[in-house]
RNA sequence: GCGCCUGUAGCUCAGCUGGAUAGAGCAACGGACUUCUAAUCCGUAGGUCGGUGGUUCGAGUCCACCCAGGCGCGCCA
């Protein structure tokens, strides 16, 4: 391509020069007027060859031939930029990759087979899921298709902590509320969990067992009750994660890490590092051995490990499974565990820096700009379920990914639910359903479009060589965003190219501007364009799915907006 | 008090690991328009990039200190 054979031209007169540089960086300018592709690299080499940078450019500008990359022009600008600009062809060169790779476009494989294991979500079953689950899911699942695509061998695994405390509040909890359906006394305890879901199990429980628990207290009784309850609520979690479309290849139980001794093993390996030490009464690893700020308690006084054994237990776990790359997607409330988890690991041997962490901040749900926290299955807060089944899991994924993770999430309902281009999810999708609208209208399969015989070199209008240049990004920025593990550009990205795509086809609006219709009589041009409009219809399709949303060939129309032409409600 | 994150247009946010005149989308204002079926399009305006100082040819981006907000600092997870 171009970009390449630039790049090769500029290494070698750079070497004359006696400037070798390996990494030139070559970019297209944000200002069209800049040209087609830009380089600063004789600004970043005026030290060393102790020359102005202006200098520098007009010199290399001399040297360069070009012509076989199809650059027509070359130009010294600003401080020391140097602009080139490109031939049609050379642009639109670009596109019969494009449709050759079709499905596969924007896959690279830098990742070089390596295994990676991603893990996310991992709530406590002791509720349905929240927003901010919600927000982890759409997180950890596009971050892992990222990798796949850049050539990772990805596992995506689900840690259920389905031991521990809070497990015991929501004993206690359904079993408060099933001695109320048997007509006891009994009340919720402190720290327990309030939400009518607690009733529905507790009445659950009493359809199975009937009243054999009646004012039994006894661990036992707990016991099956804290089962029943787990069984119940991890069903509807997978249930929820599943029609959010989010997979997992392993659902990994906290409290197998006890069964297979695991735990206990993990004490054994900390005792003979020498790190472990007693203190009033409890077991500590000098955790600030490794950066942690404080050392951590591992088992209690009563003998019972905190949640940071098991936690150390998981993460050998995974390095001895072979996943010597790890990445855990946690809500950054979490972030205090970072160093404490890494130190564990750390003082078993394994790296310094692993696992690796993707923190996001928390999910505030807005309608008409004020807070939505009530919900009737959970009570204090709103849950996935209700959010998705409101506004579509297409417009809930994006919603979640369209941010950075670090940064606060504000869903705006009112945004969600509306179903114009205001929304950028359908936006995008219109731009793609646009594309086989025309395909319709023209009659051919989108499969049957071939680049060969099209006079590429036509796509000459400025909207269609910027067209052009946005698909031939894509590779790059999916690469990109997985290796920041930020969804959100593909968002950034796909959401600038769809504006770019309804531009150029309402520039071609028959009924005023013919000749710039895809569907032009010209036939050399209708084809052209037909190629350049099945090259965006792959771009956006392999985003979208990229991230778990769908891109629809057809947009259905919402019957109950038909006759309603401004506001509907709801 | 200490640690992590955040602060960019009225609002919600990008900003390609230091590059040219800081960009989108809503909202605002000014014009067009009903299609290549599909809930519009084009244009305009809008900024001391939280503040101060520093590093250098060049800083929204890197460093230091401050201000504001969020989260965390348990023998809870």
């Amino acid at each position: 391509m171009a970009q390449e054979a630039i790049r090769r031209a500029l290494q070698a007169v750079l070497a004359e020069m006696g400037a070798p540089v390996e990494n030139i960086v070559l970019e297209r300018p944000r200002d069209p007027t800049h040209g087609d592709l830009a380089t600063n690299v004789a600004m970043t080499q005026a030290r060393t060859l102790g020359r102005a940078p202006r200098a520098i450019a007009e010199e290399i500008a001399r040297r360069l031939d070009l012509q076989a990359a199809g650059v027509t022009g070359v130009e010294v600008a600003g401080p020391g930029f140097l602009n080139f600009r490109l031939s049609h062809g050379s642009v639109a060169s670009a596109l019969p990759g494009i449709l050759e790779a079709d499905p596969s476009y924007g896959r690279s494989g830098t990742g070089a087979g390596e295994s990676v294991i991603v893990e996310w979500v991992s709530a406590n079953p002791t509720g349905p899921l929240h927003p901010g689950h919600g927000r982890q899911a759409a997180l950890g699942d596009a971050i892992s298709t990222l990798l796949e695509w850049t050539g990772w061998k990805v596992h995506r695994e689900y840690y259920y902590n389905d031991s521990g405390k809070q497990m015991e509040n929501l004993a206690w909890s359904v079993w408060a509320r099933y001695q109320q359906e048997l007509g006891e006394a009994a009340e919720i305890p402190e720290g327990g969990y309030q939400g009518e879901y607690v009733r529905e199990i507790a009445r659950a429980y009493r359809d199975e067992a009937g009243d054999a628990f009646r004012a039994d207290d006894s661990p036992a009784a707990l016991d099956r009750m804290r089962a029943f309850a787990v069984r119940l609520l991890r069903a509807e979690q997978d249930r929820d994660l599943g029609d959010f479309r989010v997979r997992f290849d392993h659902y990994f139980l906290e409290s197998s890490l006890y069964e297979t001794g695991a735990v206990e093993r993990t004490v054994e390996r900390l005792r003979e590092t020498g790190l472990v030490y007693e203190q009033d009464g409890a077991t500590w690893l000098k955790t600030t051995e490794f950066g942690d700020d404080k050392d951590r308690v591992m088992l209690r006084s009563d003998g019972t490990a905190t949640y940071f054994l098991p936690d150390v237990a998981y993460h050998m776990d995974k390095w001895d499974r072979g996943f010597h790359h790890a990445i855990n997607v946690q809500g950054s409330d979490h972030h205090g565990t970072v160093a404490r988890v890494r130190a564990g690991v750390q003082s078993l041997g394994v790296p310094a820096g692993y696992p690796e962490y993707v923190l996001h901040q928390m999910v505030r749900v807005e309608r008409e700009g004020r807070e939505l926290k009530f919900s009737k299955r959970a009570g204090s807060y709103l849950t996935l379920r209700e959010l998705f089944e409101e506004v579509g899991v297409d417009v809930t994924r994006y919603f979640f990914l369209m941010r950075k993770p670090e940064g606060h999430l504000v869903f705006d309902l009112d945004v969600a639910l509306d179903h114009s281009e205001k929304n950028p999810v359908y936006k995008i999708q219109y731009a793609h359903a646009r594309m086989h609208a025309i395909f319709r209208k023209a009659g051919v399969e989108p499969l049957a479009i071939r680049p060969q015989d099209a006079p590429l070199a036509r796509l000459s209008h400025e909207l269609e060589r910027d067209l052009v240049q946005r698909l031939a990004d894509f590779p790059q920025l999916v690469e990109k965003s997985a290796e920041l593990r930020a969804p959100h550009l593909v968002c950034d990205y796909l959401e600038q190219l769809a504006g770019a795509v309804n531009s150029w086809y309402h520039a071609g609006n028959p009924s005023r501007n013919p000749e710039m219709a895809v569907l032009v009589d010209d036939p050399g041009l209708r084809q052209a364009r037909l190629v350049l409009s099945r090259s965006i219809q792959i771009v956006l399709r392999n985003g979208l799915n990229l991230l778990g949303i769908t891109a629809p060939e057809r947009m259905e129309r919402d019957p109950d907006l038909e006759d309603e032409p401004s506001d509907a409600g709801s």
